[in-house]
DNA sequence: AAGCTCATTCGACATTACCGAATCATCGAG
DNA sequence: CTCGATGATTCGGTAATGTCGAATGAGCTT
């Protein structure tokens, strides 16, 4: 691990977290990284010269910059598993008449790599990238079902978020058994969702699943059986051999 | 500048126009770095450990990592010409009946940091953080005619990109004078844009505009209203004194 | 107009990252 | 199934590099 290359990312953390405000001070960010200012100085200079931070002419504060965005976008391009889903999740859409979420398995997290709105055209702004909690959202089962990985906390989001391993573990046993995952408002009040686990040639990578309101709540089965046959087409795509676990 | 930090930051541009093909390998890395694998693998593995770039577990090779798209997605969301732009571009798409792109300026380019489809649904997939050139989009040239500064290359996109200089400024000379830039399929065939500046209180920060097919152009005057209504209300939002012009 | 805060610059020190060689795993050929 | 080659990874010595503290200068408030 090298020292400034692991300081300079450490930076673009405190810079991230930092949202709402006007950006850091470089004093903020010595402070937060807990070095010289000089230091940082150094740090941020480099990262300003390529366009990850910029400074605010007025301020002298700095704040994450436009490159960040073409990087993250390119990240995208290269995930197959969205190349591959978002066809699937028009069509999904349509089925159901719900927004389609597409998740993709990160570390510790699902990260949405594609939002389909509700074809009614009711607009609401999920952008790609942001991620998810794995036991409060029905991505987020649909993955953890299938890989094993230990969430290491279970954090309330709303009263009815699942805080008990035992009960967790519990649900993800339904959710391999019927390769679906539901959430009724664990993270979102008045939101719920259904969801099923995509598998490559090796693994589960992520999740395709609806967005539900909760006034809609539950959805009619028609509905349930096209979230797992996108699911187990997209899989099909990627190269899974069975499905919903590999192998 | 801190030499590790740089070759770091090298490494995910590196990453990044390696598009199209499954990731990179260390050696082609350290190739395109001019460095020794043995210091490349410091500098990937620094990154790995902070999600920036993920190595697939069969060949070994790296590409771009998650924590990008999270990082990207910040950026935007702190761009003010960002969130005050949003409202009046459902708006201008309402009243036009065109798409329509936010651009933000930045060095050398215009990105689109926001993208509103067209009201009748017809879908196309223009994602945020894709960068337009200056001098070959209606939006480039919005920004460009008030910004003073001169474009490196005049790159030929398609038959009817301008490519002289002595021309592009008497282009911009009529932007300036009309607030409102236009463009014929001088970057897309079958593509048209017409575009408008915005600024803040010091200077012109971005630009709107809608994007017309080739069939449709020209526009009636009432969608040429629209767009330089937009701008001038989107200008005075985010603190401009004057429009088009700030000061 | 003066004092303050904060970003920035500079130089000396030693910590840190760099490189080359050795090791190990993986894949392909014989 | 064995052998060879390619390429990722590890390790240790060297010196180049980044780090820190103090000094400078700009901008803002009092």
């Amino acid at each position: 691990m090298i020292q400034s290359v692991d300081r300079a990312i450490r930076a673009l953390g405190l810079l991230r977290s930092a949202r709402g405000s006007h950006g850091l001070s470089l004093a903020q960010l010595a402070a937060g990284l807990e070095l010289a200012p000089s230091t940082v100085h150094g740090i941020v200079k480099t990262l300003q010269a390529h366009g990850l931070v910029v400074q605010e002419p007025r301020s002298g504060h700095y704040r994450l910059g436009p490159e960040l965005l073409k990087l993250g976008n390119v990240y995208l391009g290269t995930l197959e598993l969205r190349s591959r889903s978002v066809t699937w999740s028009a069509e999904l859409a349509r089925r159901t008449g719900f927004a389609v979420r597409i998740g993709a398995r990160t570390a510790g997290e699902v990260m949405i790599v594609h939002h389909e709105p509700r074809p009614d055209g009711s607009r609401q702004m999920a952008e790609a990238g942001l991620t998810l909690p794995l036991h409060a959202t029905a991505l987020g089962k649909a993955v953890l079902a299938f890989t094993g990985e230990e969430p290491g906390e279970l954090p309330s989001m709303t009263a009815d978020t699942v805080t008990e391993r035992a009960s967790l573990a519990e649900q993800l046993d339904q959710v391999r058994a019927r390769a679906l995952a539901a959430e009724q408002e664990e993270a979102v009040l008045g939101e719920c969702g259904l969801a099923a686990p995509i598998a490559d040639a090796e693994s589960v990578v992520g999740a395709i699943g609806i967005v539900v309101p909760i006034a809609e709540w539950p959805v009619a089965e028609s509905a349930i059986a096209a979230v797992r046959e996108a699911a187990r087409t997209i899989s099909h795509e990627l190269g899974a051999t069975g499905w919903p676990a590999a192998r």
